[in-house]
DNA sequence: TTCGGCATGTAACTCGTTACATGATTTT
DNA sequence: AAAATCATGTAACGAGTTACATGCCGAA
């Protein structure tokens, strides 16, 4: 697979703006939580091994008295990387591993209430983020779109495949939905 | 995240029927590989520890006059183990890690151009493969949804649920690049 | 003064990939 | 006879999670 990944967002994030380890770990948390995110252990591992790679730097700022926060920000090297790395064609990934969908492929061990419990179940939780992806979207109606030179336009786009991703998700359980509700009534019937 | 996947899919399988780790590899990549994969070094690490937990046994078969075959079969422990687990309610994952659309997130910091490039790349690659998906889908086409018992239902979900997934993605991809193509053109005139 | 959020790190472990390593069987 | 496929494993490494560990700052 694609390999470190989690380097090129650290270094993508900071061209945008010089930011500390827990800084970037809320950043995760943002627009980019729909296709990417890291605990902060993993991000803190990372930071060290950019600076010793020579990727970034840092200044230390003191918060309150005591409190040190370590600013980070591309080095030359860094950001010439990450341009770099923007600019490489891949192959897509072989597959999105998704446990819910491996468990329907087995799903004919299951009795067919079981299946719509555990397929409203998900669809429930999808239909939630739904929403919220709905109502973050909000902030852009009745605008154009984001000028394409911005930050805005990566977090607009990431934003609107999310909420396709999500109807799309929603619409397939649905139908899986209906074929169990129609073989329970086949069943009632037969 | 959700542990051990590779477990339980490796004992749906089996409760299929009997195979060896081979088959297991191939099966992989078959209708569950647009959701769940292994290689075959995983496989046969999870199948010794399988073997070592009592959830699986094998009989060792001769195939010509000398290579041995290790055909595996769930043992009790096993099938319990496999149907507890399916029936599980589950949060939704948190995120589908997406190379590309980090890629994209950042896009700002490339040329229109190059942007559309990039999304012409994958999104040929995503065609293909919708394709592939729908050419599978045929066999299914002038039926009734396969009987709820039977190991082809989730087969069938499983499959329509990776076209609607592809054609969702095409669907982003060509709303990016009308964005990229009207901003081209904007940037010509003005 | 207590609680929630800010802030940074390490250690142990699981999951997954790549590469190493070998050899038999079947098909062309 | 060569090539493709069947068949099984191990070793080293990279990616990611969970738990451990510490302490400051601001607001209620």
């Amino acid at each position: 697979m694609a390999i470190r990944v989690l380097k090129y967002a650290i270094l993508g994030l900071l061209s945008r703006r010089p930011m500390t380890g827990y800084d970037l770990w809320k950043e995760f948390d943002y627009e980019l939580a729909e296709f990417w995110h890291a605990k902060h252990s993993q991000i803190y591992t990372e930071l060290k091994k950019l600076h010793d790679e020579g990727d970034v730097t840092f200044d230390i700022e003191i918060s309150g008295d005591v409190l040190e926060k370590k600013q980070y920000q591309l080095t030359e090297k860094g950001k010439e990387e990450f341009l770099n790395w923007l600019d490489t064609e891949e192959p897509i990934a072989r597959t999105a591993k998704d446990v819910f969908r491996v468990r329907m492929y087995f799903c004919n061990n299951l009795p067919l209430s079981e299946r719509i419990h555990l397929l409203e179940h998900q669809k429930a939780q999808h239909e939630k983020r739904l929403n919220t992806l709905k109502t973050t979207f909000k902030q852009y109606e009745g605008q154009d779109v984001p000028d394409y030179q911005s930050d805005r336009f990566g977090d607009f786009i990431l934003l609107e495949s999310a909420i396709i991703r999500e109807e799309g998700i929603i619409k397939w359980m649905n139908r899986c939905i209906d074929y169990c509700q129609a073989a329970s009534k086949q069943e009632s019937i037969g």
